[in-house]
DNA sequence: TTATTTTTTTGACATAAGTCAATGCAGACC
DNA sequence: GGTCTGCATTGACTTATGTCAAAAAAATAA
């Protein structure tokens, strides 16, 4: 487990604490692969415990009775998933699979409870990351009720851009469908509205890749949430 | 502050705590008083520190742009709110404000984290709080994309029917337009849906004060978040 | 390569929900 | 009692986005 030292001591759930204590959760880890499409859990599982994605990409989504997806987050590698019921000792709240090939470190409840008594700092660390994933949330509740597909979209390219340090072309690593989903929508609209902002010069599509081409336009429409008011240029 | 225990220790985030620790929590307690409309932190505020609610409401809630208003939370007696940042050490993520005459204690960031590092267990409640705020929030993200208002109103009244402990007549405590906000939508929206559920017999509307009339039909709304489901009948 | 499946795009249409504006209603206050 | 202010309702209208169906393009397999 050892080659994964380097992985772990960079995410987020575990930055900063002392190598020793990487070394034990290294212990308690163990390897899970996956092939694609694969469920790694689905809604109401018991959460015995959470995962540390270390390749390929898992999506978390919920499903209405109709059977809608909405996906809730995609994690890549270095990224905690199914932390969630691990503390509340209730269910997983809702489903995991993988988009791709996929590999991820399982690290059980009881392991991670024993360590954690022993080793406040951990405690602290963790508490911060959960934190983190609930301002995530309010904000993906903003975004949902406060703002218009246009809006929400061009919101997630400018954090794409940043995440992915290009001021230029970013690429969505996932299909547009996916991206719908993530957004909140159907890929009818999301087709439309990525033509017309096209058509607005503010963007390039060409596939997967997306040229930013007036980034202040792009905040603009993230911050009003109504294309309208670009088109009115 | 000791007239506090009987709550504190009743509060989610330190049920089941030692008597001891309880003790020490309110060693480290501020009390606060806040008459109506105060605002008692803003978004962009530093998190030095996190409240339970003692008496009266609070709203926590986000501002878009264009100032239209969106209610994340609404807190009583008895809950915590503003604990995200306390741990990730980053600012408020959204704004809170007194919805009415106001008391809550306050629990400064650097002695919590000061008894947490000397009691992980204190760190394994706090923990599971916020994994089930989490939780919360991904139903509260599901709402707002996979349901339709109806919908969501539907779940929402079943939600009060539960925890006001009533099969017959809940009360909503808040002004419709506040509840409007809370679900996601606008006053006049709530309103013509409020009576279209009226005129399907599923509720009846006085005032503040909302009957239930047919629960199954109201859960089969919940469900599928399409009043055009029922209208059928 | 060709064939087959999946994803994406486009069009016509239906509808939920927002906007604007006017009116009605209730509690607070003088 | 009357006036005032905030809240709730109603109506006419606009618009964003979902639905359904078909075609086009792209990805995958044979």
């Amino acid at each position: 487990m050892t080659k994964y030292f380097e992985l772990i001591s960079q995410t987020i759930l575990f930055k900063g604490l002392p190598d020793q204590h990487i070394d034990e959760l290294l212990k308690i880890a163990r390897e899970k692969d996956f092939v694609k499409n694969v469920l790694i859990f689905t809604e109401g599982d018991n959460g015995d415990g959470f995962y540390i994605n270390v390749e390929g990409l898992v999506k978390i989504f919920k499903l209405s009775p109709e059977g809608k997806e909405q996906i809730l987050h995609i994690f890549g590698p270095g990224e905690p998933y199914g932390e969630v019921p691990v503390f509340s000792g209730q269910t997983f709240p809702a489903n995991a699979e993988t988009l791709s090939k996929c590999r991820s470190l399982f690290f059980p409840r009881k392991a991670i409870v024993n360590l954690i008594t022993e080793n406040p700092s951990i405690a602290l660390n963790m508490l911060a990351v959960l934190s983190l994933r609930l301002r995530q949330f309010t904000v993906q509740v903003e975004n949902l009720s406060l703002k218009e597909v246009p809006g929400r979209l061009a919101a997630h390219l400018l954090i794409l851009s940043i995440e992915q340090d290009k001021t230029d072309t970013i690429n969505l690593n996932i299909s547009k469908s996916q991206l719908a989903s993530l957004l909140g929508t159907i890929p009818e609209t999301l087709s439309r509205i990525l033509s017309k902002m096209a058509g607005q010069n503010l963007i390039d599509v060409q596939g997967r890749k997306i040229k930013l081409l007036d980034i202040e336009g792009l905040e603009m429409l993230a911050q009003t949430g109504r294309i309208a008011d670009i088109e009115k240029l």
